[in-house]
DNA sequence: ATCCCGAGGG
DNA sequence: CCCTCTGGAT
């Protein structure tokens, strides 16, 4: 693994790749960006951004989410997916707001990964998105990405949130996320494209393969 | 066929 | 640690 000096050099390079790191995220309120992250699980972007607009129209904060009916809130957002747990987790999540925390969203981590349906993955993307709060979301993109090029080395998200949030400040936290979700995405996927990699040079990775 | 901007449950 | 939940992309 590299040192922190060598790995804060290395997401900067690559920070500097991703200008339109967080454009995707632009919700209203803490509440819209909460359900969106809930429904993007395991789905595409264009499937949520398919349904979004319905479901917030329909429902516009926890108040009216607390009272949906399944046999209405389900067909808002199969594109989506998974959409019987979800709706579950979507209207036990916004009971909970309702009835612990006044229909607002929580600032903290502890009260957030204590509503229904909601991880620390979605938590970090709350808080660092909508909360003013530093986050740094570890999904399997943040995983695979940051092993290869050696700024962690672990399998587990909460190992590799606690390196890079130890080595970045935290103002670099969640836009150093978007970025390795990004090139996740789009260059160091599952089958990577290396010609295209801006830091292979840098990476474990492609020096071994 | 296989994998995914996860989380809950056994 | 394993499984399940679903649609869509590759």
């Amino acid at each position: 693994m590299r040192s922190p000096a060598t790995t804060r050099a290395i997401l900067k390079t690559l920070r500097a790749q991703y200008p339109d790191a967080d454009t995707e995220l632009n919700y209203a309120t803490p509440f819209e960006l909460l359900v969106a992250t809930i429904l993007s699980a395991q789905s595409t972007d264009a499937g949520v951004n398919r349904v979004t607009p319905s479901l917030f129209k329909r429902y516009p904060d926890a108040a009216s989410l607390a009272k949906a009916k399944a046999a209405d809130l389900e067909p808002l957002i199969h594109a989506t997916g998974f959409f019987r747990s979800k709706a579950r987790s979507l209207m036990g999540m916004a009971q909970a707001l309702v009835e612990r925390h006044g229909g607002k969203v929580p600032k903290s981590m502890e009260a957030l990964v204590e509503l229904p349906g909601v991880g620390r993955k979605t938590a970090n993307v709350v808080l660092g998105h909508a909360l003013g709060v530093p986050g740094l979301p570890v999904d399997r993109h943040v995983l695979r990405v940051s092993n290869r090029l050696g700024v962690a080395a672990s399998d587990d998200p909460v190992a590799v949130e606690q390196r890079l949030t130890k080595v970045l400040p935290p103002e670099d936290w969640t836009k150093t996320s978007d970025t390795l979700i990004l090139h996740g995405r789009r260059i160091c996927k599952p089958n990577p494209v290396c010609e295209m990699c801006s830091v292979r040079d840098e990476c474990e990775f492609y020096r071994k393969r």
